[in-house]
DNA sequence: CTCTTAATGTCGCTA
DNA sequence: TAGCGACGTTAAGAG
């Protein structure tokens, strides 16, 4: 069977259809159609009329993307249930509640993919990969810092990594992959604070990034928590890809 | 001219010619195809062989779908540059530098949507609605309650409302125009610790959304804060858009 | 389910 | 341009 089927000026009965024949498919629906959309959920919002992209997944994922910008102008998240009630396209989501609408003016052109896709993003330089850099090579921190625990549930929040330093010091590391900025030191405080109440005046906080915002380095201070620099490292390739190639023979 | 050109089973010339079609006449280019991506830049990404849909706008944006999810797997921002190479689309942006690669295996359809749009979103039920609304009626904080200063820059961030209570209390207020979580009572509490330095004790921190969670509860009590019950208003409607409608005569 | 946090977050605003 | 914070954030992982 064909991958793309297409159907240029469809009518709104062949909107349903393929709509149909694409849920019974498990087939990605693309609609370039001039339309207005309504939605109302956690917020509401309108959009007048204009030429754009509809996307629908067979996840019930739902897209419209406008000629501009990285993001969609309007959605609907996984999980959401579509249906076609004269020319308009319905998407609704339970839990919470919401119901986003798409009224056809004029539908230009419609597909359905019948996409095959088995693979998953393998990605290196997040965070994750600086904690598993750290537990490896704890040098990378300091001279004879022990790291204990990683993603550890305290009082109020979820520490990256606790650890012990040189001199028996309880030590709170706050990884980020970016530029630290203001946010990351108050979570940071939050858990030397917490840990403090545990195991007294003998908590370090570090910051561990590649850098810093000037009102972060300031804020440390003030706070006396402390900083290290460290780049999230990147791999040379291949993670959760199967690694049988041909190299394996 | 049509709207949406189409070219089913395309040529790797094809793609490269609707391609450069498309930045001519600012048209969204859609490719349907069985593609490998990598992509180096703030992190490092590699994605094996399967079916997607990717996106070219004009301003740049650049975005690969998979069949799951709202989120693209792989994308690159607005202002990002296009090149063909051979059976490789690779977009460039510069600040920070970041590659994107997609080699194409097999194109099933490729369109080029000459998209006109000229409507922005109107959405209501934002924070910054909130504090409209507490601007209006203060007294849905508590009675007396007077707001001063609205994103107001203090020592370590920006506070959303910066008000006096009846007894002459400096008073924060942190909105949140959903459920409020760790991260919000954190950032209150850097605000009031700011504040306090400056102000002496009579500094209040009250935390206004619709609900909290549990640690944030928890969190907002040792910490001496406030919670107020607030939920983000919703307008009726229209809010950017031209009000020139039939009703205008 | 809820809670907590990361993200190639993106986006908008402001000094 | 960098800093700061919201977002209908989304997504993942743990309890």
């Amino acid at each position: 069977m064909r991958k793309v089927i297409v159907r240029e000026k469809p009518t709104v009965e062949d909107v349903k259809e393929l709509l149909e024949f694409a849920e019974k498919h498990n087939g990605m629906v693309t609609i370039f159609a001039r339309c207005r959309v309504y939605y109302e959920g956690r917020a509401k919002s309108e959009l007048g009329e204009g030429d754009r992209i509809i996307i629908i997944k067979p996840d019930g994922s739902f897209l419209i993307h406008q000629n501009k910008k990285r993001e969609p102008v309007n959605w609907q998240p996984p999980g959401s249930v579509v249906r076609v009630e004269g020319n308009k396209v319905i998407s609704i989501r339970r839990k919470p509640r919401e119901k986003l609408e798409v009224e056809l003016i004029e539908s230009y052109a419609i597909t359905v993919f019948l996409a095959e896709d088995y693979e998953e993003l393998s990605l290196t330089g997040s965070e994750a990969e600086m904690a598993k850099l750290i537990f490896e090579k704890p040098e990378v921190i300091e001279e004879g810092f022990k790291p204990m625990f990683k993603e550890k549930p305290i009082k109020h929040g979820i520490v990256d990594i606790l650890g012990i330093d040189r001199e028996g010091n309880v030590v709170v590391l706050e990884l980020k992959r970016r530029r630290a900025d203001l946010h990351a030191v108050s979570q940071l405080k939050r858990y030397v604070d917490a840990l403090k109440e545990e195991y007294g005046e003998r908590v370090r906080g570090i910051l561990v990034a590649p850098s810093l915002t000037e009102g972060a380095r300031k804020l440390l201070e003030k706070e006396g928590l402390e900083f290290k620099k460290l780049e999230p490292p990147k791999r040379e390739s291949r993670k959760k890809s199967k690694q049988r190639t041909l190299d394996f023979f």
